[in-house]
DNA sequence: TTTTAATCGAGACGGTACGTCCAGTCTTGTC
DNA sequence: GACAAGACTGGACGTACCGTCTCGATTAAAA
């Protein structure tokens, strides 16, 4: 049982509440920077506050510096997780390779690598962005892969890590490593979806 | 015995000639900061003259901009590709993907990422830095599964393309994202390699 | 006995009054700031109030803005006006003169130039200075000068504006430009006062 | 004999020399911007940068704050000291009363206090101001009263310091804190400058 | 006793300026 | 010419106040 709205925890913090159309406003022009053609590099917190009506105050009382304002940006970007099938362990690995790899279509969600890269130096963000973002979509690819092996559709020794990193990784580096990209990514990437689950399943060996 | 000066088929510029001292001085420079805590962020054109004991013009004389020396200096630090036994497409896949891995593990070797990241705005050098680092080195994997396909270790059908991704992509991505990096990162690179060759190889479903 | 409350020309406003603590403690939380070895650049408004445990709205409401606050601080300051004895004009000009002095020795009441200084954009504070704190003290000694000419003690042809400024310009001007300030600040005023007087009732020339 | 060229001692530093008319650009833009309605708030560095066609650095470089700035622009304005006749005291002090007068009168000088106020803080600005600007011209009008006294134009028992902080003070406090300054200061600076000349002189007793 | 209305503290708001740090360019004199 | 040194414009960084604006909570007199 909950605490009753008279004997509340949560008292009300005094002065003035922060302005929930601030927030937004904010988050909204740093994304939009972010896809304009400069990039990370176009986006700068005197910016952020003037594309966003706000002064610089208002953007540094709620985020310390550039780096996590960015990052909570980009959280704010992630499609939302897939919703899974379940009738077969081939279909949801395409539905979540053709996910995975939307996030890394898109125009602004490519920039995350630029941002992830600044992470060395702050190892704390890497970890928030590890475990906010990334591992609840991994733990998607996991349960699939456990529920495969459950259920005998999967090899029983199979090493669920290394396969999710398979999956994740090639749909990650599509359109970011290979040659120039092609002119129809989102079309790549739906072959790549497939041909990658299924050299998945079946393995390339003879 | 290399050409001496005066036969030489480039007839030597007037003036006094560029110190290839300081060309090294530069890029051994850069290494270092790049290595030191602050990531990339900790690189700038003037801190790096001032270690080279260099002037500034002497760096903007030979690289244009800071992206450009980056590049330049991360482009000398890559593992030199190895040499392949060619016994069993296996043990040359395992070799690649170590080396692969090995590629994104050292301290230097990981801020590439933070590098490409800032590639968007310059897609003349992302184009440089496929052809001349990552293109090589696709090549040498596309080089083995054409040969396994040839000799009958890998299917017929077999796309080279998305099994290249799926190696390189796994490989590149170990140690980045998943959860907190284990304390033996070289320990783990390894049995990563052997997992995923192996998964690629049979395949996993059952 | 003041008058009433019932009998009050002013009907006590409705809603809460204001608080006569808080008026004290901001005034008194200014001169604190102001004594502090940062002199006036060490008072804010935001340092007041936090300093007289006041929000900043309450000062806002009493006090429209910084300067406007800081007069009325150094007007609480000045010294009274001394009681003159009236025996002789001289006697009279020495008392005036020491507490002149002593209003630009002590350590708050030195920075009244500096905030002075920040009128030349606020003509209305400046003129209330002047009006409810220069001129009652140059009339002081406008009313010794008058006398003294009434009484024969000075020349009938006495220009007193003119020697109102010397007396008053010589005491306020003591400490502030000359060389390093003496060991004995108060000493050195006692002297000042007595050499000014007497050359200005005798005259320099032979 | 001094050093001569080839020999000298300051043998030029490395590196592109200062620019004379950046300089000269930022004191011009501070005095302007200083003479402008808003007085002392309203020059600030960012202004004073922008209106000398100057980068910020450009004026960081060469003063390392706003005080600084100011006062050195403010040394720049002091008129320069008269000529002295020498055919008489009254006439020599009452060239130099006109003339710290006039450095009291005009526009700009008039923010000088403003600027010495801050000083409380800056002790070694006050000193140096004090050096500078202030001492030589106290040290003109003790000459002249010390020749005075030599050639028994003045009292041999005058008190010297006295005397130049009567002048001096009389002449700085005219328009500042008398009630509201007259149409005319010019005029008005003239007659204080006589009335108290003749007043140190002959004294206001009767 | 219940309104009613101005007060209180706390603290968020849009701004402006601070003083610092680099990027990439330009200008010296020396080698 | 290249070189080291270092000045140049420009622009973002993160901080500190200004004066204004909500909040919810007092606090007294009026109803």
């Amino acid at each position: 049982m909950t605490a009753t709205p008279q004997t509340s925890p949560v008292p009300a913090r005094p002065g003035r509440p922060r302005s929930a159309r601030a927030d937004k406003a904010i988050l909204e022009a740093t994304l939009d920077l972010l896809a304009e053609e400069a990039g990370v590099a176009g986006v700068s917190m005197e910016a952020v506050a003037a594309r966003a009506g706000v002064g610089k105050t208002t953007v540094y009382r709620r985020w310390p510096n550039k780096e996590r304002l960015i990052v909570d940006a980009l959280a704010a970007l992630k499609h939302p997780l897939p919703e899974l099938a379940g009738r077969s362990v081939r279909e949801d690995l395409l539905t979540l390779a053709r996910s995975i790899g939307a996030d890394h279509t898109d125009r602004r969600s490519r920039c995350v690598w630029n941002v992830l890269g600044g992470f060395d130096r702050h190892p704390e963000l890497l970890a928030r962005y590890r475990q906010e973002v990334i591992e609840p979509r991994r733990e998607v690819v996991r349960g699939v892969l456990r529920r495969g092996v459950a259920t005998g559709e999967l090899r029983p020794d199979l090493d669920i890590e290394v396969a999710v990193t398979m999956l994740v990784g090639a749909m990650t580096l599509q359109g970011r490593v290979p040659a120039p990209p092609p002119a129809d990514p989102a079309g790549a990437a739906e072959r790549l979806a497939e041909g990658v689950v299924d050299a998945l399943l079946r393995g390339i060996a003879a």
